[in-house]
DNA sequence: GCCGTTTTCGGCCCGACTGTTTTCAGTCG
């Protein structure tokens, strides 16, 4: 490419996602092509993948000996990710795609098709695309391929119908999963031969989206538990179903897979079924370099015999320290970076969900979406024992949900009665404001003084153009009454995309005014994005941790805003609503 | 295809379940 050229993508962000499609293509058609998923190729382009996703640096401009420079992407990879950034496209991917059509690529995404079945099909049954697998399958060619038999198709057969609903590549937003994986943790905690339980996976690694439930059973009796989840009433469709685990689908079609172990080696359980895979793989090469073992069951040294002696199994803490590392948070098990830095000793000190002190975005049916009042949401947060607490309902210019300026200062007098009945919890008369298309507040300045903290939000004109929006931000974040900014996209998960920004000018402004970023804990909109905070961290923006509930029953979105900022490698010291209330008063007064 | 405190070759994480086999290959996570 020409230096003067224009890039063909708008953003970092762009060229790293098309880079990382890109390489998941590499990935997929490999698979094909090696007849392996574990082939040494597949997993160095998946490796690469995870190169691109964990650095920060913008890849547009990095030559391919910049790019192999980077952990995990080899001069040959380099070359083609150089290559697809500068063309578009890259030379092997095109002899794969010739090789393998997409209609053809599609077909493993069957759940139980690999690539070897897949091969076989098409060499000896002539098999290039779902309706001549449905052909083969009707008339029983299938079951004459080596280790095939009736029982094989039936389960091919079943999996195609299932397709409509998923393949092994649907995913659902964490919103829809987490109610049931947290009813079917409940459920099978009250039985009795269940020791311990709790879900695992990308669900504890609080990721945005979810292939599939994993849950990990500590019990004496797996046999009993087995039996026991197979009658579960989310239990729409049994999949398979062991002596130590079940696989079912739910009748909305999601996967729960569920595993038991010995209470003993439930640590090991969890860590394995927790992954990330690459987070495993990494702790896997650690043990080895030390002639250890890492497994599900535990973490074993292995003398010259092959004799086994455990040496951690029971907690994730003790494996990570016999490992000689810090433990890792599981929203940070990601693979990008995580265990070199827990082994450095350079992992920083991760917020937690005991540090938060208060909850600062908060509405009451003072607003037109609030379903609790003042007295009940104020004696909610003070039984979480926060020591400070903002009411933020919405301002006039939210037309509908939001509140004239008599009817705040009433608001306001109902605040100040009601705090002497909470002497140890600081009760800040807050607001949310809206953010309009031009960066417009509500209110008029000298009363927008008058809150004593406010977070300010997007929740309207989601089409405009990303330099409007940036804009539109920067306003608002520059305006002296704004102490923070809301769910910084509008985004919902799987349903509605947030606006587009530029993240790089966005977050310089916040530094530059000491204005905190929002996480926002709850789980449609988890925003800002693990990412994007990770990213401001980097520049040392402030962050605020909040639930944004409507009802007293949302307070427990607290614990997925703190795990998304794990995911973003938030430290406590950035996150000021960790800090006392000396300490948090004094930065929100400051900016006045 | 990547990588290196056994460094330019020879390794590369580990195990459950299924269906087909008579001891294991394929798939999945």
């Amino acid at each position: 490419m020409a230096v003067d050229e224009p890039s063909r993508y708008t953003s970092s962000e762009d060229a790293a996602r098309a880079v990382k499609e890109m390489l998941h293509e590499l990935v997929r058609l490999t698979t094909l092509e090696e007849e392996s998923p574990q082939s040494f190729k597949v997993r160095a382009y998946e490796k690469a993948g995870l190169a691109i996703e964990s650095t920060t640096d913008d890849i547009r401009p990095l030559s391919a000996s910049a790019l192999a420079k980077l952990d995990g992407i080899g001069k040959s990879t380099a070359a083609k990710i150089r290559q697809f950034l500068d063309s578009g496209t890259v030379d092997k991917l095109d002899e794969l795609r010739e090789k393998y059509p997409r209609e053809f690529a599609e077909l493993a995404k069957i759940p139980g098709v690999g690539p070897k079945t897949l091969k076989a099909m098409r060499d000896k049954l002539g098999v290039q695309n779902l309706d001549d697998l449905r052909r083969a399958l009707d008339e029983e060619e299938v079951r004459t391929l080596p280790r095939m038999g009736a029982a094989s198709e039936a389960k091919i057969k079943q999996a195609i119908e299932r397709l409509g609903l998923g393949g092994k590549d649907n995913r659902t937003p964490v919103a829809d999963v987490m109610g049931i994986a947290e009813r079917l943790v409940d459920r099978l905690s009250g039985h009795p031969n269940v020791a311990d339980v709790t879900y695992c996976g990308s669900l504890r690694r609080m990721a945005e989206t979810i292939g599939d439930v994993d849950i990990t059973v500590a019990s004496e009796q797996p046999e009993e538990v087995m039996s026991e989840v197979r009658k579960l009433p989310e239990v729409d469709e049994l999949l398979l179903s062991g002596s130590t685990k079940t696989s079912f689908l739910t009748t909305t079609g999601l996967q729960v897979d569920v595993r038991v172990v010995e209470p003993d080696q439930f640590g090991a359980a969890t860590l394995y079924f927790t992954g990330s895979k690459a987070h495993n793989i990494a702790l896997r090469q650690r043990s080895i370099d030390r002639s250890l073992l890492l497994n599900e069951y535990g973490l074993f040294e292995v003398d010259d015999d092959g004799q086994q002696t455990l040496m951690a199994a029971k907690t994730e803490d003790e494996i990570y320290q016999a490992l000689d590392m810090a433990v890792v948070p599981p929203p940070m098990r990601e693979g990008t970076g995580e265990v070199q830095a827990a082994a450095d000793g350079t992992l920083p000190d991760i917020i937690q969900r005991e540090h938060i002190q208060g909850d600062l975005h908060y509405h009451t049916d003072r607003s037109g979406d609030g379903r609790s009042s003042l007295e009940e949401m104020v004696t909610s947060a003070s039984n979480q024992g926060y020591r400070y607490l903002a009411i933020t309902d919405h301002g006039e210019d939210l037309a509908i949900n939001g509140s004239s300026q008599a009817e705040m200062e009433e608001h306001r007098q109902r605040i100040q009665e009601l705090q002497p009945q909470f002497p140890k919890m600081r009760i800040l008369f807050g607001c949310e404001l809206n953010i309009g298309p031009d960066g417009g507040l509500d209110y008029e300045p000298d009363f927008r003084r008058q809150f004593e903290y406010t977070v300010a939000s997007v929740h309207s004109h989601f089409d405009l153009s990303k330099e409007d929006q940036t804009q539109r931000l920067l306003n608002a974040i520059e305006d002296p009454t704004v102490n923070s900014i809301g769910h910084l996209t509008g985004r919902y998960i799987g349903r509605r995309p947030g606006i587009e920004i530029d993240y790089d000018e966005v977050i310089a402004a916040l530094v530059a005014n000491d204005v905190a970023l929002e996480v926002n804990g709850a789980l449609q909109r988890l925003d800002a994005a693990s990412n994007v905070v990770r990213r401001a961290v980097e520049k040392g923006v402030k962050l605020v941790i909040n639930t944004d509930s409507h009802h007293t029953s949302e307070l427990g979105r607290m614990e997925y805003g703190v795990r998304t900022a794990q995911r973003g490698w938030a430290p406590r010291e950035l996150v000021v609503n960790s800090w006392t209330e000396k300490k948090f008063m004094k930065w929100v007064q400051a900016r006045r």
